[in-house]
DNA sequence: TGTACATGACTGTCCAGACAGATTACTAAA
DNA sequence: TTTAGTAATCTGTCTGGACAGTCATGTACA
């Protein structure tokens, strides 16, 4: 057998990114990137192909996680707005605790590095909570609204949320609550 | 007097501009932005110092823009929500007329080509829009929740509602309803 | 006739990705 | 346990192309 790809550099080259991203935006170097995760820059490509595709797996891996974190410790037996507000916290929690993934993952998902393949697949990731929205849409004064509307809506309201929740720490219970409850009357 | 800079090439670049940046995004070539005016690329040296000038001041032009259109035909002496939907039933009218600038407008926005002294400027042109919102935000349920948080709020629902729109045009006047009734659910 | 604009070839810089040689993990025969 | 063999990764230099901005020359307006 020869040498093995090792996965926690991989993840050295993922994390590394998302560092530089933040700082430097999506035109970094990838010299950059390979250097900031301890590598040499010719290795980078044969993790990743292409920038292109380093970025399209970024993506995919923040979208994972944002996925997972706001599933954690899900209350099953709850009700719908229970539920939602649960989300809501755990997504806060996230972006107060990890800001760079969220200002890496915001840059890409503006960018059009990322192909609508990667775009699809992120939403696959994010299918269960679509559920649940959508069982509060199909309920309330939005019923007759499109679904892919109310996805955008929740969305934004939740990314405004979040960006508030970092500027004011202090007061980012406060904030979190506010988003969601400004998502609830939209939509219940 | 020497051969004077022409406002209508000005404004020829910044017209190629957005219609080169919808299709190309930010890092299309100024070469190709030239090309697309008709004029030589060195020429649009002379009108914009650097490229990020060109950018910063084609931002100002598109907010400017949207911020005069959204206030066309002002019914001063209606109610607050008549107001509201007026201003909003403009933008939908500009969204559906001029995607591209919209879609330029959006690419500026996220970019940190920007600077903050020409987002600031860009605010002001929106002003009076800010009041009207203010009267909204302080008589209802998030009158204890910061301005800036809904602005942003605005700004995303107003943002989700045009792409609806020019996404599905046919039903474009009904998304456009949905819309502004959603805004007015969260803040009214 | 002077002054500033217009032109487009040109330059210096930057960077993604290739490449050639060095290195490593692992296997299997001795 | 040692050793030789293999197939991959790792490294850092190198290259080819792209592109923002310059400049020398030409041109048009007052």
């Amino acid at each position: 057998m020869p040498r093995p790809r090792s996965d926690d550099k991989r993840n050295r080259i993922l994390d590394a990114a998302t560092r530089v991203i933040v700082t430097q935006g999506l035109s970094a170097p990838t010299m950059g990137i390979a250097k900031e995760a301890g590598i040499a820059n010719g290795s980078l490509f044969t993790y990743f192909e292409t920038k292109s595709e380093l970025f399209n797996q970024l993506y995919l891996e923040l979208k994972q996680e944002m996925a997972s974190v706001a599933m954690k410790d899900f209350p099953t037996e709850a009700d719908l707005q229970d539920q939602f507000f649960h989300i809501w916290r755990n997504w806060g929690t996230w972006a107060l605790h990890s800001p760079e993934k969220r200002k890496a993952l915001a840059q890409l998902t503006v960018s059009d590095e990322i192909t609508s393949e990667t775009r699809i697949a992120g939403h696959r990731l994010m299918s269960a909570i679509g559920e649940l929205l959508e069982r509060v849409r199909s309920a309330g004064p939005m019923r007759k609204v499109p679904m892919s509307f109310v996805i955008t809506l929740m969305n934004s309201v939740a990314d405004a949320t979040m960006d508030q929740m970092i500027q004011d720490p202090k007061h980012a219970k406060n904030h979190c609550k506010n988003g969601v409850e400004a998502l609830w009357r939209m939509l219940a």
